[in-house]
DNA sequence: GCGACAG
DNA sequence: ATCTTGTCGC
């Protein structure tokens, strides 16, 4: 049994954190891969899927998965809590980390700043950029182009246009800014819902969740 | 007290 | 996230 958490300790441990967080420009190679990780479930079980592209392309590099059981329930501003065990297995068995990680979720658009793209890069030093499909936190200024996420009068994200489903929430996870965010996103967006390392890890944990437990 | 609330 | 029928649109 994994022990209980209590809500105010998972907080606190989201302030002392976000202290870290470095927003600084991305220095990428000429041949960059990007990995992307997402968690399907069935119950209190997930199988996170961690995949890799390479930068500018949708061609599917690498795949690896990563079952964890009794994760707690999900809990809004402590995403991290139910998401992060998975993710954090399937990323330690990789030998090497990837240039820049896509994280289903928000990074500092959050109420503490301290959302699950900014918790995954604190914690392996690893730059990170959050998705998310719908605002959990922060404002929206449409007079600019593309709208941004203001946070304590913090630009920390943006909305980017996709062809699927209309919207996607970006914001800084750790060690990019928001230019660096907006640009690496977009050049990975192509004709998809999400850019394409999280289109084939949130499509590939669903199917490996399907075929694993049933 | 009331409403909002990543996945 | 997951559950889950019929229905609207290209």
């Amino acid at each position: 049994m994994r022990p209980k958490i209590k809500y105010e300790n998972a907080v606190r441990a989201q302030v002392l954190l976000s202290k870290k967080v470095k927003v600084e420009p991305l220095s990428l190679p000429k041949e960059s891969f990007i990995g992307g990780v997402d968690v399907a479930y069935k119950k209190n079980v997930g199988v996170a899927t961690y995949v890799l592209t390479k930068y500018g392309s949708k061609k599917l590099e690498n795949v690896d998965y990563a079952t964890v059981d009794n994760l707690p329930p999900y809990i809004p501003g402590l995403f991290y809590l139910r998401e992060a065990p998975p993710i954090l297995k399937v990323l330690s068995r990789q030998v090497e980390k990837p240039h820049i990680l896509f994280i289903n979720g928000h990074g500092l658009a959050h109420p503490r700043k301290m959302g699950l793209a900014s918790y995954i890069g604190v914690v392996l030093n690893v730059p990170t950029i959050g998705v998310a499909k719908s605002l959990l936190y922060g404002k929206v200024d449409r007079s600019i182009q593309p709208p941004l996420i203001f946070v304590d009068e913090l630009a920390v994200g943006a909305v980017l246009r996709t062809k699927g489903r209309g919207e996607i929430y970006i914001s800084i996870g750790h060690r990019v800014t928001l230019d660096d965010a907006i640009r690496v996103v977009s050049d990975n967006l192509f004709d998809l819902a999400l850019p394409a390392p999280l289109w084939y890890a949130d499509k590939l944990s669903k199917e490996a969740l399907a075929s694993k437990i049933s």
